[in-house]
DNA sequence: TTTTATTTTCAAAAATTATTGAAAATTCAA
DNA sequence: TTGAATTTTCAATAATTTTTGAAAATAAAA
């Protein structure tokens, strides 16, 4: 395989693993294609490169940067800005869990622990099911949040994922 | 807030969980509403409930039985078919969780590892350095799969749970 | 300042994904 | 069998999301 192809390939796949899980395949694509390379590349280049719109790869860009997973990086005598990707994968791995948990599971658990609470009284059989049902899914997620948490605030997840394998 | 406004809330809740983590928002309702709901139901009470279409509920409905969690149940007497939801948190978590990551992030391993050997032996500085952004990729979604496979097999995830929060 | 390069914005168009609803297929009781 | 009830299918339509591209804004050089 190609240098090339390889690197072809894991855009491609990056693109679509992205679009499975709500992420948009320009902005995965963008993410992969920097990963692929050493060099800082400029908007022109991702453009050219993905064959994408200057909207489409300076939005994508721009979401990767506020995502704290690529770089802005300046080159002297150059104009343009050059961008480069977070090459540490737990670093941005663990950003991405952090924002994507942050963005659209805290907002959920606030609900549940509404309903949980606002359902708490009630005497029929079907709100006393309801209730713990919600409870035990409110419950379950705090348990995983506090687990998150303390491996989020670690900076040593590596030795927190050996660990576990070890003691599992 | 009333007990239907509760499960109304918890109902639109997941829909939009759902569809931020590449999950159709009509199956994601369906899962909740039957998740509110003691009494099994049928796919016109579904119909009505969600105000969706029959094609819409009978997709929906096949979508959850075939992922697991979802069951048929037979009710004497009536010709209609009707659905429950597995209640056991942990044990709907766990199969919606496998059955993602059979689907999605397997197929996608399997191109890094190729991808891995592909580059194995490219003596450029820019292949060398793909080479090893993929493989530390590789590497820890290896990892994260093994933990993940662990928890998987056991039936008791529960006490993992409770294990990893006490230790860590 | 003026000019030129570069970035940003965003309405319009395209692409994708979800939903409908009626016809076809199936199931079951009479 | 026949016929009614129920489920399934899927082409057409609707809704949503993504992408484009050119104009406006901004930044740097002349």
């Amino acid at each position: 395989m190609e240098l090339q192809e390889a690197k072809q390939q894991f855009i491609d796949t990056w693109g679509t693993l992205g679009t499975e899980w709500g992420i948009n395949k320009s902005v995965a694509q963008v993410h992969a294609l920097l990963l692929s390379s050493n060099a800082p590349l400029s908007t022109d280049e991702i453009m050219e490169r993905l064959v994408i719109s200057r909207g489409n790869a300076n939005m994508s860009i721009r979401q990767l940067v506020e995502y704290g997973i690529v770089y802005k990086k300046h080159i002297a005598g150059d104009r343009k800005e050059y961008f480069v990707a977070e090459k540490d994968v737990l670093k941005w791995a663990m950003k991405i869990a952090i924002m994507r948990k942050k963005k659209e599971l805290d907002p959920v658990m606030d609900i549940l622990k509404d309903i949980t609470q606002a359902t708490e009284e009630d005497k029929t059989e079907d709100g006393k099911a309801f209730h713990q049902t919600v409870k035990d899914i409110q419950v379950l997620t705090d348990q995983l949040e506090t687990i998150a948490n303390k491996v989020f605030q670690s900076n040593r997840a590596d030795l927190l994922i050996k660990l576990f394998k070890l003691i599992v």
